[in-house]
DNA sequence: CCAACTATACTCGAAGTCGACTATTCGAAC
DNA sequence: GTTCGAATAGTCGACTTCGAGTATAGTTGG
């Protein structure tokens, strides 16, 4: 794995630098990471229980994170994950390299389009249509999310940024729908 | 794999969707497949050769392609796929609902907004502006791309919708980087 | 004329992902 | 009281991906 000094790939490293980051902040057990990640970040909700498990292993494995148990109440043992001096070097350098980096995915949803031509064209612009719908729908909840927090917040970017990024999909969608496909 | 009949996961099947598609055209040969993924469609190189062969190995078994072998001029045996009935039904069930689904995927980058506050203010702003460049430098190869197709080509709409999600990053960089994050 | 490259096909194996499963204990609902 | 769900930890195995390697024959550059 050349991942380990020199400039990473940005999307390999992407559950890395999720699990570094939220470690970043505090430490925290597994559970609470997962918990986390599928309720509080469901964004970035690719990476499942099981998953983390063997990743945060992994970390462990190479000394960027530590662990130590700890009992509170009478609740399960839990197992605390910790950064490490190295552990925090690591994150800063993917942070870095992920703010730095300049990467527009292209939509899985260009897929479709690439061939579109083989439907007929009225039944591409209705799929396109409920498309149009579908993704109007998701910006009441996305501006409300943006209103939520405070104005300079991480979670305010974040949320902006799909914001914009929403916005440029329906603009798109409008300019294809209102031309004659023929 | 509940995958073969119902409503699939869109984006696990766009390997699938790729290949069917391509096919969808005329019948292929690997090595052509191949070529063509990586020389004319480098936004969706995702899919690797020795996947590719997997994946063609696997829709053969699954009855939606089929092969004979053919030999041009002196050249190796060429291996041809092409599609089944049942490997068109499955590519336009794949289209459709590709068509039809609306997902802005988060991009990768907004993890590293997400944490953004780990790092000092000038040098957040610093990376973002490097972004900034990063991604104004792609523009041009774009929009030239954008202006090669005809205009209602599945190429020209596939560019145009890269383009419109490209000017929304731009968009969203330049708000964050006239405020002050501090 | 030889070396190197391109066209064509894989195979194999290391590594990674994730669904389904296994445990245990507490608190709450019935 | 007992059952049930949630809080905590995983493990295991089927499946997938993809880099590296293997094979062969023509073609082309020096």
């Amino acid at each position: 794995m050349p991942d380990a000094t020199d400039a990473p790939n940005v999307a390999d490293a992407a559950d890395e630098l999720l699990l570094l980051g939220l470690l970043s902040g505090s430490s925290m057990y597994g559970y609470q990471l997962n918990d986390v990640i599928e309720h509080h970040l469901p964004m970035f909700w690719r990476l499942k229980p099981s998953t983390a498990y063997s990743r945060l292993d992994r970390l462990s494995a190479r000394g960027l994170v530590e662990t130590k148990t700890e009992r509170v109440g009478k609740r399960p043992e839990r197992k605390v994950y910790d950064l490490t001096e190295a552990g925090r070097a690591r994150f800063e350098q993917l942070l870095r390299a992920n703010l730095r980096s300049a990467d527009v995915p292209s939509p899985v949803g260009d897929l479709g389009v690439l061939f579109y031509r083989a439907l007929p064209v009225d039944e591409v612009q209705a799929l396109l249509a409920e498309r149009r719908t579908a993704t109007a729908n998701q910006r009441p909840r996305l501006s409300e999310l943006v209103e939520r927090h405070p104005p300079l917040s991480a979670g305010r970017l974040v949320a902006e940024h799909s914001l914009a990024h929403l916005d440029a999909e329906l603009a798109w969608l409008d300019g294809v729908l209102e031309r004659d496909l023929t």
